[in-house]
DNA sequence: GAGTGTGAAAACATTCACAGCT
DNA sequence: AGCTGTGAATGTTTTCACACTC
């Protein structure tokens, strides 16, 4: 296991921003400062320092942060160099969605696996994988040492599933479906719902002046 | 437009957890406690009762919160009693997702419109709604009054996509393609970005410890 | 001169703990 | 007795401002 040095919470979140923020500069750029990467990212400046600070001393002073250097430290911070195995669980039009998107791929995550207990979509393919039974997942977490488990269900299968998965030994479950999940020890839930991004935008709708956190 | 009393954007999000909280519990219970509700929501009942406070004085000392005067007043506080119009811009596998996604209904959103310029989805139905070009835009947001864009398209389309949008006089905008669109003033953008959530729960992953936010 | 790294201040958020109401 | 509403305490995050390095 990695050393636990403790990166703020808030801090973490910005993490995967400033990565992203890095592929927006030109290919020519060598250095970029903190004032530029804040513009970039829509944050104060000296944010960016701060939070960067926390990943050891990078930048130079007078001159700025090294490109590549800053964008290898963040992929190791995040764990994005171990080449974490995923599974989707849900293959209905979000699932197939997630199955597409590219970004993971690219961020160094591997789908190797999707399933869904419809007989209809069982043996057919999704962007080159074939979508097979729950009950398979035990081997396919087993042989490809899954990590991260993707639930994209409808609400009602959502929690079996997350029971399955942990079972299955995942430690990290990424939830789609809009469901409460129970909290298990030593397993992270990340949950995301469509529902709520949309009533929390409803809130700010009536207050123009007003600015959202996020 | 509604009176500004300020709620801090940190309870705001949590309102609509509360709201799902409520759902969860049995029809026959009339009220429920802070501690209760806090143990739902998994978070603190000190907590509950703050955020609780700032939608005015709800609760009754030494018995609790009555659980349809609650339900209500969520409502009320994040708009979803006034019924925003909604429209979806790219009908891929995850604008489909979304069309289909019930909970916007229910939590009082309408969906009046789906977008694609792919001339192969033009005129075809998905969730009982014909797909339009992007050229009809301006013509269903002045019809529905369109308060909320949804923008699920690849991310080279997105930017131009919000530019449409915002100029068709959209004020709110929840996008979920992987780039980070323009600030505009007075427009809401909030961004679901699927693979940096993946990102956040990878940097956990390494030291299951450490308790991530949110 | 330009731009980092970081103490110190300010702002924001959470939690404790209890007075006060039912 | 039970549970809310909220001052006060604590913890976290953001921002300022500047000493320091290149």
């Amino acid at each position: 296991m990695k050393e636990n040095k403790k990166i703020p919470p808030a801090t973490v979140k910005r993490l995967p921003l400033y990565l992203q923020c890095l592929d927006l500069v030109g290919d020519d750029e060598i250095g970029i400062s903190s004032s530029k990467l804040a513009e970039l990212a829509k944050v104060n400046d000296a944010q960016v320092r701060r939070d960067l600070s926390y990943l050891g001393t990078l930048g130079t002073r007078g001159v700025g942060y090294d490109i590549s250097t800053l964008r290898n430290q963040l992929q190791l911070e995040l764990g994005l160099v171990e080449g974490w195995s995923a599974v989707i669980v849900g293959i209905g039009n979000l699932g197939s969605a997630l199955a597409h998107y590219g970004g993971f791929r690219e961020k160094g995550f591997g789908i190797v696996g999707l399933f869904d207990d419809d007989p209809k979509k069982i043996n057919s393919q999704v962007a080159g994988l074939v979508i097979k039974p729950l009950s398979d997942l035990e081997k396919y977490c087993e042989k490809f040492n899954v990590a991260i488990g993707i639930i994209a269900t409808p609400g009602e299968y959502a929690q079996g599933v997350a029971d399955q998965l942990i079972g299955c030994g995942v430690r990290s479950i990424l939830n789609f479906a809009p469901v409460l999940l129970k909290n298990v020890p030593d397993v992270q839930i990340r949950s995301v719902d469509l529902s709520q991004e949309l009533q929390i935008l409803s809130y700010y709708l009536d207050r123009p002046v007003l600015k959202a956190v996020d």
